[in-house]
DNA sequence: AACTCTACCTAACGTTTGTTTGGTTAGTTG
DNA sequence: CAACTAACCAAACAAACGTTAGGTAGAGTT
């Protein structure tokens, strides 16, 4: 079991770089490991990015870029809003499990990532909670905003752990997945 | 800014431990920043434990102890189906925040931490899981078993997740919290 | 007073880490 | 064909890593 060359170049290292930092975290993935799943040499690396830490924040990169252009595809595909939060949080989903593992990193690897580097994706996820923000309070007007923050932070919480557990090769389908989340932040279990 | 001896021998390792594991990671961490903390040097941490592994297992179970016995206090202390489940999730919320950084352990660290690790933890956290199952099959009898689960996971999600964002200082109290999360899961935000 | 145990220290070990340097190869452009 | 560039490799670097070995100081026991 040897080097598997995936993609050549830069997003070669970029895919390598991603799988393994969310298996293993930032200080638990070396140069050597990301070089040897994409095919070169660990001093090789340094051909496209300028440091680890680089690449680490190129990847935290492509995995915001992935969510946000989910969240703009959601945003034209419903009109009652029971629809638009299933299709968002749909989308959020899509974002974790059907788009490598470019998002998955922000879930696992970016809480013991160093502080310099989840600094530089800080504005961006900031951006994408707030486009959240505004979506639940065009949803719920009449719930006041701090409220609305808390139940959103729930709402992720409960997103973004699905990683820990949901399998995809399993009896329950992405759609059933974002139904079960979008009911139970609906109407809870109790209905 | 030195070392801080906060508590001395074994106890003190596992203190310094458990809140440098929960900052950095398990491979973020070295043990001679534990030791640092701990106000010792980084060899004499083999007189407590015979490997930075065995070290990381002390730590994850001794948050499996605390989250245990938090929920072995919260059987005894309310009726209503309600409030028993507000009971534990108030539990599950006070073992992450009011109890050292050993539980916290179990969501920020465990998930990066290497396999032989990992597995010395798994049956004790099944063994809370069921007693969570046990507890929601006992408060929802018409809900089928495989449904509960989802819905336990979705909670659970919602509970670690917790500790990305909840600031006990505040001027959201802990019980509050625990309020919001409980109304969430039973009657989800449309009520 | 000799013994034993716990809790540490100093100093080193072999290995691995991120990173750098100086090449080499293949493809493109003038 | 010469010049250039992008993409790599081989080999090394100092620093930091987990871990080990041997020793010391103090308390408790016999």
């Amino acid at each position: 079991m040897r080097a598997k060359t995936e993609q050549p170049g830069r997003q070669g290292v970029l895919d390598a770089a991603a799988e393994l930092f969310v298996a293993h975290g930032y200080a638990g993935t070396t140069l050597r490991q990301i070089a040897d799943v994409a095919g070169i040499k660990a001093g090789s690396i340094y051909h496209h990015f300028a440091s680890k830490q680089d690449l680490f924040a190129a990847v935290l990169e492509q995995g915001i870029v992935v969510m946000v252009e989910a969240f703009d595809e959601a945003n034209s595909a419903a009109v009652t809003a029971p629809d638009r939060l299933f299709a968002h949080v749909r989308a959020h989903l899509g974002a974790l499990f059907e788009n490598g593992p470019f998002t998955t990193a922000h879930v696992t690897a970016f809480h013991n990532a160093p502080v310099e580097v989840r600094e530089s994706a800080v504005d961006r996820r900031d951006a994408y909670e707030n486009m959240w923000a505004g979506l639940l309070a065009d949803l719920f007007p009449r719930i006041n905003v701090k409220e609305l923050a808390l139940h959103r932070l729930i709402l992720f919480g409960s997103l973004n752990s699905t990683i820990e557990w949901f399998d995809r090769s399993g009896n329950l389908s992405l759609d059933q997945l974002a139904q079960v989340v979008t009911d139970q932040f609906l109407h809870g279990v109790a209905s």
